[in-house]
DNA sequence: GTGATTGCAAATCGTTTGCATTCAG
DNA sequence: CTGAATGCAAACGATTTGCAATCAC
């Protein structure tokens, strides 16, 4: 279910960069992520696998990552920037406001707003980012059945 | 054209909040900027208007109105938290890349897609952020006449 | 060896908090 | 007067940078 790692490190080596024992834990730790992670998240996670990994190689790795493509930055209101895998080339997120599940979903039905947008405002539009929040099929399930206490929450997060 | 002022003045005061001179300030800069402004280009458009203004002061009134709905946080890359004027209750910004400048457009289509992402995801959509970037008309017309030189930038860059 | 990588410490930046002073009603 | 508001200084948290030690090839 985790198999990006191999194909991250791939690609790191094919961009000319070596994957190191640091690096490829903080791989390892973002290639198994199931929602959007700050950057101590990550950290926390990286040391399971190289225990002497230092923050600043965290953001290091972090930003090649992001510059070839494999990750996504996403700014939540509690706590901005936050580290989503990217795994199409233009996605967007669904985030889980309860316990920070996030998942992707691609541009469907956006270029007609798009277009309608840009022919009321005139402006040409190049890029767009769009979040969306709300609760998540299993938040919904356990919200609805023991009406109480909040079953597995996950290690993030998130409001709006 | 920035008659904002004396209506967020109004809804301060009715909201138990005292109008002073500092409040003034700050609320003189919101209420008549058209482009996304950070903290620090707020500051130093109050001081314009009272020179003594703090930083700290800045923050809490601008907490203020955000509170009170007539301010909307912005997350661009470049600079993460500038401050917008939220004209309408539920809007999204189109911000020129150019020249930062941006304005509203309400959530026309939205919820055609907001409905089949749901369906497709199983999530709840609770609420939704969406920012679109591209090059307002007057920047696209100065582009292509004067190919070269910016004409007449305003005081926020923005990119993504 | 040589250049890339690492990680500590320190610097920087944005934001918040403690607190004594000042202001408005 | 009395509570609200202000602003300085300090605290804080996230991120970046300088630099010497270390690693990969």
């Amino acid at each position: 279910m985790s198999n990006a790692a191999p194909l991250l490190q791939q690609s790191m080596v094919r961009a000319g960069y070596k994957v190191t024992a640091p690096r490829w834990a903080v791989i390892k730790a973002v290639a198994g992520m199931r929602t959007p992670l700050t950057v101590h998240q990550i950290l926390a996670r990286s040391k399971r696998t190289y225990p002497r990994l230092g923050l600043v190689t965290v953001y290091r790795t972090l930003e090649i990552l992001l510059t070839l493509g494999h990750l996504r930055r996403l700014h939540l209101e509690a706590g901005c920037h936050t580290y989503a895998a990217a795994h199409s080339t233009h996605a967007h997120y669904m985030i889980c406001s309860r316990c920070g599940r996030a998942v992707e979903f691609d541009k469907c039905r956006m270029q007609a707003m798009l277009r309608s947008v840009a022919q009321r405002t005139g402006y040409r539009i190049s890029d767009h980012w769009l979040e969306l929040f709300g609760e998540c099929p299993r938040c919904q399930q356990l919200h609805s059945s023991h009406q109480a206490k909040h079953g597995g929450q996950a290690d993030a997060a998130t409001t709006h």
